[in-house]
RNA sequence: GGACGCUUAGCUCAGUUGGUUCAGAGCGUCGCCCUUACAAGGCGAAGGUCGUAGGUUCGACUCCUACAGCGUCCACCA
């Protein structure tokens, strides 16, 4: 499995085979697999579990990868990480899918009866359902496979009725009449989160409706008319002193020619239309509660298809809801009744699964008091028991929290959890966990009639559960599951999008803080809570700033990205261009930031590799080999200690997109492009070999680590790597490897600035190079003039570097003023350099490049003097501050000098 | 109508307690290079009065106010 030969590293790393590879190895070796282990803290995370129907797009891509580097990197951090796996059984939605299969066969699922239809899903979840989970292992994604849960499984439905049965006992649960968003075309209820509201322009008809003994009229205005069928009043304000003589006069409901009431509610707000209100008790919300304060009559006109029923005039009886409204208005233009139409810009609302325009709609419906709830839940986000991040969500969530209206739980669906609510023959009901318990509460007899709830639970209803029912609460005992539950709840981050604050992440705070104490044991809060951290993921949009979207047809497929790309490319790019809370613009093309990235590191590695075995590796002792140190050496280590730290506080924080830069930055800027080079110049020196073996240990050392910090972003090509460089134990794994601590020992700032100085070096002739156009392999010559008290030896032992690194083969040094007469200059750091020239140089090129230095550095002289001039800022500026002012002038006035010097020679 | 977020190089974005060798990175552009890990690469360069107008301060990309544009969430008048 280990050790190549240099020859099997291509040039180009191609992830496919690779990634298949270690994959079915992590999955073989159950690597995943988290375990109580008392030596250990848990950290766990529940997967938001996705619809048993979906297939991945990129909201999933970005997600699911945050939760496997959260996860990979506490596991290497020495926590028991343990990621839950499993789908949501989406009702509506897999109905719907199901649905359509039938509809191709010209059935329907009454043709098959409910059960059989029930059957009819198992069947095609067994077959086609949560693909999605077999495409996160596409992905990398480390959960604990043998842990995975789907919210149908039968364990989970004894949450579902456990819970239910105490909410009713606790009377949080009630049946009531009311009015829900109903859904025409899926035949059910749904919750008011459920419905998205969007602008559209339509009409507002004034219609005319006769009082009767009197020429007079009352002229309503609606955007429904077809619902006037359902009318049973019309409203004005109490205060409208228009209207104050017609109040308890009948008005004739026209078409239906009924007389109607004209009464009087705060309600009516008397600046719009006319100031008058047909008031429809069962197709308006607002409408209901007049109706209820009013005492009125409630008919129904519509079916679960939103046609007119039996309770309109027979010309109208089984319209549609739009059809009915064109003939209605017809009709009532034809009667001299339509006053008259006007455009009217309103808002409606669309049922968030099929879009079909909702219809208000009275029903018998579940619900769940909301308030009792909702109190517990607000104290732990206000006081930080659980953190969201970006933490102004927590605004968002208190404004719902306080607003909450109670639950709409039933839907009129065959698919999800049946409620747990049984009926004698003559009407009497309760909740209970399973029949017979129901037949003991109600005291019927075992062959006496019972009838269950037609009726299924919400989704959510069993989703809010999902953080102690995937532990098989509450029969863990029984299933083994007690010392899980207790070891792995509460969990610990929970990553998720800001769309499902209130359906979910909401509900699982009420539901963990309300039912978590019966296994904790215990009443505080920290214990209970579902868990600690919300990270709220970004949106994914296009480049024209478009949500992705499969209606848009915007979103690449993520499977052909993995295969184009690689998924440890796909991976690094949307965390880099993640910031928290901030939406991303996403384009298939920036994944050649990543794939650059791989490939970056891929040839590091072959590098490496090659030169181990040709020098062979000094024996391993500690993390790392610190023999034959040097400058390079003492400074990638300094820099690899500081950029853990970043690291480990960037993580903290969940400011994952700057993990992703500061370890990018690391390895390629300061790990590949300087020290890398910098090696090179022992490697293929004349030093020991002893020696040599150190470096290229040490080498190998920082890029072990390297991979194990990258390890929890690019998890596929850091294994194959970390696999290559060294000898591994059978079935080890980089993932189970510990990552590196920080140890501040080795961040060393004079290391860094001598390192500095350097660098500056080797730019400033190789700036020289590219401007004047001078090819790389060309070899100069360098001459140095040192500021007082420098000593040359202390330069000098970089010759190496300098000759590596911008092709100087020749270093002197000068006291006097014999700089070489045609020479491009350079000040480093208080020193000059000399580039001689002769043949060439362009001086006028030369010329232009010192005038712009010297224009730089005097702009920066300037500044500094104003401030120092300015009594102000001497005065109330620390001391500090002002003393680095001074210092700042010292040395721009003097690179200045010396610019000004050199330029003036070249004339 | 209410709340929140964003506005920095052509594009996508960094910029952590306000102190100009921090105005930066990547892509794109231009120039020189296939230098024995990498052209999916190396080196260098051009490019921005940090949305607008005020204010606080010795000093603001960084704090405050207003405005504009974009975006999100919530509520909603039939």
């Amino acid at each position: 499995m280990n050790e190549f030969s240099t020859s099997t590293l291509t040039k180009v790393y191609s992830p496919a085979e690779v990634e298949k590879k270690w994959y079915e190895y992590w999955e073989r070796n159950r690597l995943f697999h988290a375990r109580v282990n008392p030596d250990k803290k848990p950290y766990t995370i529940v997967i938001p579990p996705p619809n048993v129907t979906g297939v991945l797009h990129m909201g999933h891509i970005l997600n699911n990868t945050l939760q496997d580097v959260f996860i990979r990197y506490k596991r290497m951090k020495g926590f028991e990480a343990c990621w839950i796996p499993g789908t949501d059984h989406a009702g509506i939605a897999t109905q719907n899918v199901v649905e359509k299969s039938l509809m191709k066969e010209g059935k329907t699922r009454h043709d098959l009866g409910r059960e059989k239809f029930i059957e009819r899903v198992w069947e095609w979840k067994r077959q086609y359902g949560g693909v999605i989970i077999k495409q996160l292992r596409t992905l990398g994604c480390s959960c604990d496979w043998d842990r995975e849960r789907f919210t149908m499984d039968e364990s989970l439905s004894a949450a579902v009725r456990e819970v239910f049965v105490r909410l009713y006992d606790d009377g949080l649960i009630y049946r009531g009449n009311y009015i829900v968003n109903w859904c025409p075309k899926d035949h059910t209820a749904i919750s008011d989160d459920e419905v998205n509201y969007s602008d559209q322009t339509g009409k507002l008809y004034y219609i005319k409706y006769p009082i009767a003994g009197t020429s007079d009229a009352a002229i309503v205005a609606t955007t429904r008319p077809e619902t006037m069928f359902g009318d049973v009043a019309v409203a004005v304000n109490p205060t409208d002193e228009r209207y104050a003589h017609l109040i308890g006069k009948m008005a004739t409901l026209p078409l239906a020619n009924k007389p109607i009431p004209i009464i009087a509610d705060e309600y009516v707000d008397k600046e719009f239309g006319t100031g008058m209100v047909k008031i429809t008790p069962a197709h308006d919300p607002n409408d209901y509660w007049v109706g209820q304060r009013h005492n009125l009559p409630q008919p129904v006109v519509m079916d679960i298809s939103a046609r007119m029923n039996n309770n309109v005039p027979p010309k109208y009886r089984g319209l549609d809801r739009y059809e009915a409204r064109k003939l209605a208005l017809a009709d009532l233009d034809a009667q001299g009744l339509l006053v008259k139409t006007e455009d009217h810009t309103y808002a409606v609302g669309r049922c968030y699964r099929c879009e079909t325009v909702i219809e208000p709609y009275l029903s018998d419906q579940w619900f769940v008091r909301m308030k009792p709830l909702a109190e517990p839940a607000l104290k732990v986000v206000l006081d930080g028991t659980i953190k969201f991040y970006p933490n102004r969500w927590v605004k968002v969530y208190e404004h719902w929290m306080t607003n909450v209206r109670d639950w709409c739980i039933s839907r009129q669906l065959w698919w999800g959890h049946r409620i747990p609510v049984y009926y004698t023959a003559d009407g009497r009901f309760t909740a209970a966990r399973s029949e017979q318990e129901a037949r003991i509460r109600l005291g019927v007899q075992p062959d006496d009639p019972l009838r269950q709830d037609e009726d299924v639970l919400d989704t959510w209803f069993s989703s809010w559960l999902w953080p102690f029912s995937v532990h098989d609460w509450p029969q863990h005992e029984k299933a083994g599951k007690a010392q899980d539950l207790a070891y792995f709840y509460p969990t610990d981050t929970l990553v998720t999008a800001p769309e499902i604050l209130f359906f979910w992440v909401a509900r699982m705070i009420m539901s963990g803080l309300r039912f978590a104490p019966s296994f904790t044991g215990t009443d505080e809060p920290s214990k209970n809570i579902p868990f600690r951290d919300v990270y709220f993921t970004s949106i994914v949009r296009d480049a024209k700033g478009r949500k992705m979207s499969k209606s848009l047809g915007n979103s690449p497929e993520p499977l052909d990205l993995i295969a184009e790309y690689g998924a440890d490319a796909v991976r690094f790019t949307i965390l880099y261009l993640a910031p928290l809370g901030q939406d991303i613009i996403y384009a298939k093309e920036k994944n050649e930031i990543g794939r650059n990235f791989a490939n970056k590191i891929w040839n590091a590695g072959r590098f490496l590799l090659m030169n181990r075995d040709q020098i062979g590796e000094a024996p391993k002792t500690a993390e790392f080999n610190t023999d034959h140190l040097d400058l390079a050496d003492r400074w990638i280590l300094s820099r690899f200690h500081s950029t853990l730290l970043d690291v480990e506080n960037a993580m903290e924080n969940y400011e994952i997109n700057k993990v992703t830069k500061v370890i990018y930055d690391y390895f390629w800027h300061d790990y590949c492009d300087w020290y890398v080079e910098m090696i090179k110049s022992r490697l293929y020196g004349d030093e020991p070999a002893e020696a040599k073996q150190a470096v290229i240990a040490r080498a190998l050392d920082l890029f072990d680590a390297a991979l194990r910090l990258l390890h929890p972003i690019m998890p596929f090509i850091t294994e194959e790597l970390w696999q290559s460089i060294r000898p591994r134990a059978a079935n080890d794994s980089i993932m189970r490897a510990a990552m590196s601590e920080p140890d501040r020992s080795f961040i060393n700032k004079q290391v860094e600035d001598e390192m500095a100085f350097v660098q500056n070096v080797i730019e400033s002739v190789r700036a020289i190079r590219g401007e004047m156009s001078i090819a790389p392999s060309k070899e100069l010559s360098v001459v140095m003039k040192l500021r007082d008290g420098r000593d040359a030896d202390s330069i000098k032992k970089y010759d190496g570097y300098f000759r590596r690194l911008a092709r100087v083969t020749s270093l002197s040094f000068i006291t006097d003023q014999s700089r070489p007469r045609l020479s491009a200059t350079a000040v480093v750091q208080g020193d000059e350099l000399f580039v001689p020239l002769e043949g060439i140089i362009d001086i006028e090129v030369e010329k232009a490049r010192l005038r712009k230095e010297i224009e730089r550095v005097s702009s920066l002289l300037k500044s500094v003097q104003a401030k120092l001039s300015n009594e102000n800022f001497v005065a109330k500026a620390p001391k500090e501050v002002v003393e680095k002012e001074q210092e700042k002038l010292n040395t721009f006035s003097e690179t200045l000098e010396k610019l000004q010097r050199n330029y003036a020679a070249l004339s």
